[in-house]
RNA sequence: CGCGGGAUGGAGCAGUCUGGUAGCUCGUCGGGCUCAUAACCCGAAGGUCGUAGGUUCAAAUCCUUCUCCCGCAA
């Protein structure tokens, strides 16, 4: 007799998290973010889990407030809770409904950075190691006992894209050896350490703008943990370029933020050196490799303004 | 009809306001120079200027339609 299990997730971070519990358990209701008007053309999207739900003929619920709206989870009766990146606080009635206990799959080592952008913040903040944390749910964000966790090193070459999707899969494996440790009742629990606590709040949109006077390799974890989304920014000559990937030359320089340019490279100087950007998007315009940008300039780059 | 940007050889762009021979920086191909080269020199191929229609002697350029791409806002 499988568990029945109510999971509550939204992007597709989470999609592996719900393809497991389909293969291992009962799921009898997905919650998820309700749909939204996405895109220029403003089209009634369905997010990654529902679509997966759907799929699967599992009935979906996607309450506007979650806290409003508890009824239709109370009246199901379920073994699990599990959620995973789903955006809303869960009320106390909904975590202490479930039979044997609501869990949480998380991608930090909690108690490191607790909160809603922990892939973002574990590259922004030069964390040399990350990795999933499986735990109870409790009242207050990310703070409930441990079951499991694995870690994975953050490579140079990481970025949030490849970090998220290694991240996803991890998520899956981990929950399912740690899955039926937790139904049989033999899962370890131990507490967070407090004094450890590190927070990863999501990213606001003046956060992805680049300020060249920190160092060099601070910059250059900001591009690195913004891409491929929502990505870095700078404004040269009044125009806005999404900075997508760079790399740091140390150096001394004279003084901080002016543009230089190299046979096919360019940049902008920092506090300790030069960030040589190597893929960039202009205004209105697809993302390019900055061989190809300098090859469509016809201007002296380098009297260009930085802000 | 939420706001704005864009579409020109394989890539990135200029030219559009002020209609009059399709241009720039690269790439590709051929040849040359060189011990050699991603360097340099010479030459060549490659575009119905996003779509459809209109104005005009003449449209990449002016007017209208549509399509697609990009960012913002939600």
């Amino acid at each position: 007799m499988k568990p029945k299990v109510i999971f509550m997730g939204t992007p597709s971070f989470a999609v592996p998290i719900l393809e497991t519990l389909i293969e291992l358990t009962d799921v009898v209701l997905v919650v998820t973010q309700p749909d939204k008007l996405v895109g220029r053309k403003q089209e009634l999207v369905f997010s990654p889990i529902k679509e997966l739900a759907v799929k699967n003929n599992i009935p979906v619920f996607q309450p506007e407030k979650l806290r409003d709206e508890t009824l239709r989870i109370l009246e199901t009766e379920v073994d699990l809770i599990v959620t995973c990146a789903y955006g809303q606080i869960l009320p106390e009635v909904i975590l202490n409904h479930p039979k044997i206990a609501s869990i949480n799959v998380h991608a930090s080592l909690l108690p490191y950075l607790r909160g809603g952008a922990p892939i973002h913040h574990a590259i922004i903040d030069g964390y040399d190691k990350t990795g999933i944390t499986i735990m109870y749910m409790a009242k207050g964000m990310d703070d409930g006992d441990i079951i499991s966790q694995e870690e994975t090193i953050i490579d140079s070459s990481d970025n949030v894209g490849s970090l998220h999707d290694r991240l996803s899969t991890m998520g899956a494996f981990l929950l399912r050896r740690t899955l039926p440790l937790i139904i049989n009742g033999t899962n370890d629990r131990f507490k967070q350490d407090e004094s450890k606590v590190t927070f990863a709040y999501n990213i606001k949109r003046e956060e992805e703008h680049i300020d060249f006077d920190k160092k060099g390799q601070e910059i250059i974890n900001l591009i690195r943990g913004l891409n491929p989304w929502p990505t870095a920014n700078t404004i040269l000559n009044d125009v806005e370029y999404k900075i997508l990937s760079a790399h740091f030359y140390e150096t001394n320089v004279d003084k901080t933020k002016r543009v230089v340019k190299e046979k096919d490279k360019f940049g902008v100087t920092c506090s300790n050196g030069i960030i040589y950007f190597d893929e960039i998007k202009p205004f209105g315009k697809k993302k390019m490799l900055v061989k190809d940008f300098l090859n469509g300039l016809h201007e002296d780059i380098t009297k260009w303004s930085v802000k």
